[in-house]
DNA sequence: ATACCTCGAGTTCG
DNA sequence: CTCGAGGTAT
C-alpha cells in the first residue's frame, strides 16, 4: 500500500492536536492539575488516531498515540517494566435507538471476537475502572521488591518507598505456590471517606485541600517523603498480572484473580464474569446503578476476554490490547461554550444571572442553563461571553459552571458586568447593603415577578390549585389575563379556551386546534374546577401563597397558630408580632410592611370577596397571654439603657401606656427603675413617631387579648415537644404526608437534624441527615416504627 | 458578641 | 440539596 499525501490542513491538524494532547498530558499527569475533561482529552486523542490511521505518512515515534502519560518530574528514580503496561480503548455511549446502537462499540467489540475466535456468547471478566493511578508491584521469591508508576507504559517511577506504606499492599505473599517473578498490575486509589477525613483535616489546618479522590492518590504518591504519604490512607485493588517467571498461573483471567486474592491481594468486590453481549450491558447497567454506593470513585467499566488463549490469539492494535475495552460512563463534566449571561428575575425580584450555552450533554442529560448564581460568583469564575468554559453535574442534579478555560478565550471578550435595569420590566436594579444579591425595584409592575408570584400561589404546597402549571401560569401573566392572583376566581371556561387559541396561534401550533377544540375545553373545565376547589384552605396555605417575603410554610403556620384568623395577621403591627415565636425584626417588619400597601390589601380584600374561606380559623393563641404585655412591647423598642428587667418592673406598675405616662419620670424610679433607664424611656417618649408607633401597638395587643378566649383547654398535643427529622424514601407513605400526620399530633418536624433532634425517621435510602444522626448520637427509627407510632395516637 | 439552629429561596431537566 | 441569613440561646 502506498502511502499517499495528506492535504495541508490535515497536516495543521495533527501538528494541533498532538500539541493540545501533549499539553494536556503534563497538566494531567506531571502537574496534577487537569487543564481539559477527560471527555475533550479522549475526543482529541479519538481524533488524532483516526488522522494517523488514514494519512500513515503523518504518524510518528513521538505522537502521543504511541504512548501514555507523559516523562516524570524529578525526584524519582525510572523503572522500566518488563512487560509493558497496557492502555485500553475506550467505549462511550452514542446517539441512537436500542442497546447495539447506543452501545455500537462494544457490541463491534464482542462481535470482533466472537468473529475472530469463532465462539458464541465469549466469557468475560468484568471490572469496575477505578479512578486512581496505575501502579505495577514486582515479587521475588514472595517478597515485595520494587513497585512503580505506568508512566508511560514502558517506563514509570520507582515509588516503592511509597507504596510499601500503603496498608493495601502485601509486603509478602500469603499461601504458596506463587512463581519467583510475579509483577501484578492495579491501581492505587483513594476510598472517598478517607478523602472527605482527609479534606476535613485540611480545612482544619489551614491546608490546601485535595481536589478530588484520584488526585489525591496520584498526589500522595508521589510525595518524595514517604511519611506523608503513609499519613494519607491509599487503597489499592489488583486487576491484572504482568511479568511472571518460574511459575504457572491459572488459565483464565477470573481464576487469575481469585488466585491473586488468595495471595493477598485485594481485588474488588464487583469484578466478576459475564457472556457475550447482553451480559456486559447487564453489567454495565448494574454498576452504573450502584456508582455512587460504591466506596470510590469509578470512570467507568472494564471488559477483559476470560481465557489466556483467546486473549493471544486476538492480540494488539498498536498499543491496545483487542481482547479489552474500558466502557466509560458518560462524562461528569464537559466544556461549551457560554453564548450569553441572562438575567433571571425571581418572585421576590432577586436578579440571577445564568449562563446559557451550547447544549451539551453532561452525565446523561442535556445541558442549555446553569446558574452563576450571582455577581460575586461570575468575578471569581471570571467568566465572559464567548468562553469556552467546563460544566458539571455534580453530586447533586444541578449543573454548574465549574471554571473558565483561559487558554480558549477569544480575543475581544470583556469582564461581565450587572445590567443596571430590570431585563423584563426596565425598572432599576438595586443591591441592598451588604447583601450579594441584587433585585429587581418593579415590584409587582414587573411581569418576571407576577409570574413567578403566580406560579407560587398555585403551587402545591400554597393554594395546590390543579392544572395551573408553569406554562399556563406565564401565559396568564404574558397576555395580561391575570394580574393578581384574585383575578384566577373570576375567569370561566371560554376565558381558558379563548387563552389556549391565543397560545396556539402565538406559538404556531395551530394544526391540532379542529380537533383539539374539544380536548380545550375538557382541560379549561379541570382548571376552572380545580381553581373553584382551592377556594377552601387552611390559614396557613393562603399566609403561605401570598408570597410574602421571608415568610415561608413554617413561619406562615407560625402565624396562623398563634394569631388564628386573617383579621389579626393583616392588622397586627411589627412590634407586637415579634413576640411570636421564630418571628423577628426582620420578618416581622415584612409582614407589617405587606400588609402596610394598600394594593396587598386590597387583593386580600378581592380574594376573599371571590370566595375564599379558611377551614381553620380560630381565636388567637391562649399563650399570648403571657407572652404579650406592655413590658415586651417596650422591651422590643430597644429603648437606650432601658433593659428587659426595667421594662418587666414597669409593666407590672403600669398595665397601660396611659397609666405609664401620666406616672413620668419620677413614679418609673420609685418603681425601681434606674436613673439612666428611666430618662431613656423619657427621651424615647419624647419622638412623637414612636409614640404613636407604641399606642398602635398597644391598641393591636389589645385587640388580639380580648379576643383570646377565657376559657384555657390546653389539651397536650400526645407529640408535643418533639422534633422529628425525615430522611429517606417511606414505601407506605409519602414525606409530606407522614410530616402532615405528625404535625396534627403535634410534633415539629425539622429539616435538619441537630442536638435537640428527639429522633430520625430513616426510610430508603437514607442520606447525609442519617449520618449526622449517628454521629449526634440521635435516636434512629425506622418506617415501621413511625407507623406504629401514627396508630397508636391517631384516633380513628 | 458569638455559636448554633432553622427556615427561606433558588435551582435544571424531563 | 445547599447556601445564606434570620432568630435564639448562651
Amino acid at each position: 500500500m502506498t502511502e499517499r499525501p495528506a492535504p495541508a490542513e490535515i497536516v495543521d491538524r495533527t501538528a494541533a492536536l498532538r500539541a493540545q494532547i501533549e499539553q494536556a498530558n503534563y497538566c494531567y499527569h506531571v502537574l496534577d492539575e487537569p487543564e481539559i475533561t477527560d471527555a475533550d482529552y479522549d475526543r482529541r486523542m479519538r481524533e488524532l488516531e483516526a488522522l494517523e490511521a488514514e494519512y500513515p505518512v503523518l504518524a510518528s515515534p513521538d505522537s502521543p498515540t504511541r504512548k501514555v502519560g507523559a516523562r516524570a518530574q524529578g525526584g524519582f528514580a525510572e523503572v522500566r517494566h518488563q512487560l509493558p503496561m497496557l492502555s485500553l480503548g475506550n467505549a462511550f455511549e452514542q446517539d441512537g435507538d436500542g442497546e447495539r446502537e447506543r452501545f455500537r462499540e462494544v457490541a463491534e467489540f464482542e462481535r470482533r471476537i466472537e468473529q475472530m475466535l469463532d465462539r458464541r456468547e465469549p466469557v468475560f471478566s468484568v471490572e469496575p475502572k477505578l479512578d486512581g493511578l496505575a501502579i505495577s508491584l514486582r515479587y521475588e521469591r514472595g517478597v515485595f521488591v520494587q513497585g512503580a508508576t505506568r508512566g508511560d507504559g514502558e517506563t514509570g517511577e520507582d515509588v516503592t518507598a511509597n507504596l510499601r506504606t500503603v496498608r493495601a499492599i502485601p509486603l509478602k505473599l500469603r499461601g504458596k505456590g506463587w512463581p519467583d517473578v510475579l509483577e501484578v498490575r492495579g491501581e492505587v486509589i483513594m476510598l472517598r471517606k478517607d478523602f472527605e477525613a482527609f479534606n476535613e483535616y485540611a480545612r482544619a489546618h489551614d491546608e490546601k485541600p485535595l481536589a478530588n479522590p484520584r488526585n489525591g492518590a496520584a498526589g500522595s504518591l508521589r510525595q518524595l517523603d514517604p511519611a506523608i504519604t503513609a499519613k494519607r490512607r491509599l487503597s489499592f485493588f489488583a486487576y491484572a498480572i504482568g511479568a511472571v517467571e518460574g511459575g504457572t498461573l491459572p488459565s483464565t483471567h477470573s481464576a487469575t484473580l481469585q488466585q491473586l486474592r488468595e495471595w493477598g491481594f485485594p481485588v474488588s468486590p464487583e469484578v466478576d464474569t459475564a457472556r457475550g453481549f447482553e451480559g456486559l450491558i447487564a453489567y454495565f447497567r448494574r454498576i452504573g446503578a450502584k456508582r455512587d454506593a460504591l466506596p470510590y470513585d469509578i470512570d467507568g467499566v472494564v471488559y477483559k476476554l476470560d481465557d489466556y488463549a483467546g486473549q493471544r490469539e486476538m492480540g494488539f492494535v498498536s498499543r491496545a490490547p483487542r481482547w479489552a475495552i474500558a466502557h466509560k460512563f458518560p462524562a461528569q463534566e464537559q466544556t461549551t461554550r457560554l453564548l450569553d449571561i441572562e438575567i433571571q428575575i425571581g418572585r421576590t425580584g432577586a436578579a440571577t444571572p445564568r449562563a446559557r450555552m451550547e447544549p451539551v450533554q453532561v452525565a446523561g442529560v442535556t445541558v442549555t442553563y446553569a446558574t452563576l448564581h450571582n455577581a460575586d460568583q461570575i468575578a471569581r469564575l471570571d467568566v465572559r461571553v464567548g468562553d469556552t468554559v467546563i460544566v458539571r453535574r455534580a453530586g447533586d442534579v444541578i449543573p454548574e459552571v465549574v471554571r473558565v478555560i483561559q487558554d480558549q478565550r477569544p480575543a475581544g471578550t470583556v469582564p461581565w458586568v450587572m445590567p443596571t435595569h430590570c431585563p423584563i420590566c426596565s425598572s432599576a436594579l438595586i443591591r441592598e447593603e451588604g447583601a450579594a444579591a441584587w433585585r429587581c425595584s418593579g415590584g409587582l409592575i414587573c411581569a418576571a415577578q407576577r409570574k413567578e408570584a403566580l406560579i407560587h400561589f398555585a403551587s402545591r404546597r400554597a393554594m395546590d390549585i390543579e392544572g395551573l402549571g408553569e406554562r399556563f401560569a406565564e401565559a396568564l401573566v404574558e397576555l395580561d389575563i391575570v394580574h393578581t392572583p384574585a383575578d384566577l376566581y373570576g375567569l370561566s371556561v371560554d376565558d381558558f379556551v379563548d387563552m389556549k387559541r391565543r397560545i396556539d396561534e402565538r406559538d404556531g401550533t395551530t394544526p391540532e386546534t379542529v380537533k383539539a377544540g374539544k380536548v380545550a375545553t375538557k382541560w379549561a373545565e379541570n382548571l376552572v374546577a380545580g381553581i373553584a376547589g382551592s377556594k377552601r384552605v387552611t390559614l396557613a396555605r393562603f399566609l403561605f401563597a401570598l408570597g410574602i417575603m421571608h415568610i415561608g410554610e413554617s413561619t406562615a403556620k407560625t402565624l396562623a397558630a398563634w394569631l388564628g384568623r386573617l383579621d389579626f395577621v393583616r392588622s397586627t403591627p411589627a412590634p407586637v408580632l415579634r413576640v411570636l415565636p421564630d418571628i423577628g425584626g426582620e420578618v416581622a417588619t415584612s409582614i407589617a410592611g405587606f400588609f402596610a400597601q394598600e394594593g396587598n390589601q386590597q387583593v386580600v380584600d378581592a380574594l376573599l370577596a371571590a370566595g375564599i374561606v379558611f377551614s381553620d380559623e380560630a381565636t388567637p393563641s391562649p399563650l399570648l397571654r403571657e407572652r404579650l404585655n406592655l413590658g415586651v412591647l417596650l422591651d422590643m423598642a430597644k429603648i437606650n439603657k432601658l433593659g428587659p428587667k426595667s421594662c418587666k418592673l414597669l409593666a407590672q406598675h403600669f398595665p397601660t401606656l396611659d397609666q405609664l405616662l401620666t406616672g413620668g419620670s419620677a413614679h418609673w424610679i420609685t418603681a425601681g427603675v434606674p436613673q439612666a433607664a428611666a430618662s431613656g424611656l423619657e427621651n424615647f417618649l419624647a419622638g412623637p413617631l414612636a409614640l404613636a408607633e407604641l399606642r398602635s401597638a398597644e391598641a393591636a395587643m389589645q385587640r388580639l387579648l380580648e379576643a383570646v378566649p377565657v376559657t384555657a383547654v390546653v389539651a397536650q398535643a400526645p407529640l408535643a415537644e418533639q422534633t422529628i427529622v425525615l430522611t429517606g424514601t417511606l414505601t407506605s407513605l409519602s414525606r409530606d404526608e407522614a410530616k402532615e400526620r405528625l404535625e396534627a399530633l403535634g410534633a415539629k418536624v425539622s429539616g435538619s437534624v441537630s442536638k435537640k433532634t428527639s429522633f430520625v425517621v430513616a426510610g430508603e435510602a437514607a442520606g447525609s441527615k442519617l449520618d449526622k444522626a449517628h454521629e449526634l448520637g440521635v435516636a434512629v427509627w425506622d418506617e415501621a416504627q413511625l407507623l406504629a407510632l401514627l396508630k397508636e395516637h391517631e384516633v380513628g
